[in-house]
DNA sequence: GAATATCAGTTTGTATACAAAAGCAACCGT
DNA sequence: ACGGTTGCTTTTGTATACAAACTGATATTC
């Protein structure tokens, strides 16, 4: 949904770093944890060649670190870094709002409201899942409706990067519904005249979302 | 200077990385030009392996594009695509002056203003090559200034992958004093009292270089 | 003459084999 | 007993070999 395989020049490779990823977000692999090369050429039923060639893909999108001794461990970040990544997030996500404010759309405006009618209908029927993959489709069209490609890939490069850690802070159903209340109000900012209204609706948004975040991870 | 080889992990990789970069940056590899693992292969004295990873790593940091057919070929950007760049980037650089200037620390206006005297020499010794070190280095600080390091890194990315066209619009030494001009009355703004100065003051900085960049590139 | 199909020649992706570096532990010396 | 050194084992980096995919071209047929 992401890349639908704009050219299929290597499917292992990007198999592989999908498969990764999604351990990674359903936390079987945990910050910190050591990914060993030949493990996962023997999981992946693969050689060890495209195996490095993900890790490396990962690790230079900064999910993957290269660790002091050796070999690559998924990312993790102190209470410092994960706030200073947060910020960085926070000043994108910004200056998102503004250019999608300023630029709207009728198209973007309609994959907007699309994204946001399927986030509800996910957080009715109380699919965790199907809400989180909702959640990043809404905020993957507001990057969109900056109609610049640059800082949407800045964008979702972010939001790749802290996916795990904001995964957690939707447990409940109470979660879910009040993340679409939030959304709602969010919005409403966005598509309102006022520049700066959406700007600011967003810096709240991020600070909201980043103190449950730090609540749920502490 | 950059990195400071902070785990000599992979020699030959890097080795590869920084020879491709400074061909790019020196305009023996043309934008658009298409690169051979196996003559790099070749001309480096080593295996496609370590040519391959160096080139899926620049094509990672979008130095390289994966071409259309086949190969990897060095990124070009049509006139709106650098328009999009660079607009992507002037937003980048706004946050980091307005960072920069709300938390500057003593030690990080030092480091501004010595990067800004080394400008200024190397522009009066007319040492174009010194300049642009000294120029990025300029940057660079203001960027650490934000004392976020992950904008830093933001803001350094759009740097290298913009370097190539920048250094273009630096051909006299007029060139050179126009720029430390420019320099001087953008750091009076970044060191001023009010923080909007700041942002303002880079946001014309920024889009009078890519006027300049326009001109040199059209 | 044009269009399609097939074939040859590159080129790239993957596998495997090999070598060197680094961690770890055991052993020896003091 | 403690520390240092040496040797082994694991892991990673590089090379090479192999197979599949894609490009371009030529030939054949309509």
């Amino acid at each position: 949904m992401d890349q639908p395989a704009p050219s299929p020049r290597s499917a292992t490779r990007h198999k592989i770093e999908a498969a990764l990823l999604d351990d990674i977000a359903a936390g079987l692999l945990q910050p910190g944890e050591r990914l060993d090369e030949t493990r996962l050429a023997e999981r992946f039923g693969v050689s060890r060649t495209p195996v490095r060639e993900a890790l490396s893909g990962l690790t230079a999108q900064g999910v993957l670190v290269a660790g002091e001794k050796r070999g690559v461990r998924v990312a993790q970040y102190s209470r410092a870094e994960l706030g200073q990544m947060f910020e960085a997030m926070q000043e994108i996500e910004s200056i998102c709002a503004r250019l999608a404010s300023q630029r709207l759309t009728l198209l973007a405006r309609a994959e907007i409201e699309g994204a946001q009618a399927a986030c509800a209908d996910a957080a009715a029927r109380n699919d965790r899942l199907a809400y989180i993959k909702a959640n990043e489709a809404l905020h993957m069209s507001i990057y969109r409706a900056t109609e610049n490609p640059y800082i949407f890939e800045l964008a979702s490069d972010f939001r790749r990067k802290t996916g795990p850690f904001r995964a957690k802070k939707l447990e409940t159903q109470e979660d879910l519904h009040a993340s679409v209340e939030n959304h709602i109000d969010l919005l409403a900012k966005i598509f309102s005249e006022d520049v700066q209204t959406a700007v600011d609706g967003m810096r709240k948004h991020m600070t909201e979302s980043f103190m449950r975040v730090l609540a749920a991870n502490g």
